[in-house]
DNA sequence: GTCTATATTAGGATAGAC
DNA sequence: GTCTATCCTAATATAGAC
């Protein structure tokens, strides 16, 4: 057996730049960005400190891809969940289940870009945020097309509606639990329905 | 004019464990925790930094002691408001507006509170989840009071119920601000009819 | 692509004077 | 109750060998 590209590390393949990032993810969710060093994450993957740094910049960078990755996967979730439905109240169930799937089903990445934004220095968290305010716009305008068919309130504005449901949506990342009795599935049809119809007992 | 007590910082007064604690809790919800250095705390307040230690013995201190009193705050406030209510969904209402307007009036150490929990060394997160997990204890049983007494729904369970309705309200530390257009207690009567009566038009 | 070794700075906390 | 001075550790990142 020849030994050319034998790594030296414990986790059997080499370290790439996307299991950096799958590490940094867990730890950086675990711990807090902050609070997270690059000593632990070399650690986990089981390389030297310094090894990593081949593969990427800097600490920041790691939560910069993250954030960035974490928003083109919920937005082309949402947006491909949507995009086959034309009724306005299909489309807001369609986007709430779509919303709640992807987030659960990557919260490590998701619940750091959420919380962990003003650790990034000033121009990569104006380009999160854009890219932030970009998918909200999405659902802003998804739950306004619902308004002017006369499907849901207009008592309310759109922002309001839309902050309200993210509201309802986000907070989950913070308790939800893989081994849990709920599914991502069966969390996206109560939050449906407390949305559109409210809890109250007609 | 005898000079005895004439303090040298900046703030006027005398630098007491209070003052502390206000300072500490708004950079913590500024920066994070772990990003906060004590001696940025200490440069706020205009002593030096070796100064802070008369008052406390360690910076996660600062931390424990804000959540405690976060969470006794809040709880307190929705306590007292529910108090002199017997109608089951009154009741319901008046936690909603009390958990929110408590939050936000003094949204700083409760946003710390709810985010930086997991900063704290073992015994005391244990103890700050113990206080937590009593508050949504109190929280769970006004639901359920309301279940029982046939005005809210029995089709998901009042642990179900009190998560969702606690992700509605606790969201709004994110984006709530104190120069926007809602009150709290204008976001308390929106998240209130939501909740209660949902988005959807009948 | 990973290693050893290290530069460099920052951060929490303490000692002891006033 | 606050100051100056400092200890000590931990952290990000780099240099250069293999």
């Amino acid at each position: 057996m020849k030994n050319r590209a034998k790594p030296t590390n414990r986790q059997g393949g080499a370290v790439t730049a996307e299991k950096l990032r799958e590490e940094a993810a867990r730890l950086f969710w675990e711990k807090g960005y902050a609070a997270t060093t690059t000593r632990e994450i070399a650690e986990s993957l089981g390389v030297q400190r310094a090894s990593i740094y081949y593969h990427i910049e800097s600490k920041e960078e790691l939560l910069y891809d993250l954030c960035v990755e974490s928003l083109r996967n919920i937005r082309s979730a949402v947006a491909t969940a949507v995009a086959d439905k034309s009724d306005p109240l299909d489309r807001v169930r369609a986007m709430i289940r779509a919303h709640v799937v992807s987030m659960l089903e990557d919260r490590e990445k998701h619940a750091t870009m959420l919380t962990e934004l003003r650790a990034l220095s000033a121009p990569r968290r104006a380009e999160i945020v854009r890219l932030r305010d970009e998918y909200e716009s999405l659902v802003r305008a998804i739950v306004s097309e619902a308004q002017e068919a006369g499907v849901l309130w207009k008592e309310a504005s759109a922002k309001e509606l839309e902050l309200a449901l993210l509201n309802l949506l986000n907070w989950t990342i913070f308790w939800y639990r893989t081994d849990g009795e709920l599914s991502p599935e069966d969390l996206a049809k109560l939050f449906e329905k407390i949305y559109l119809g409210g809890v109250a007992r007609t």
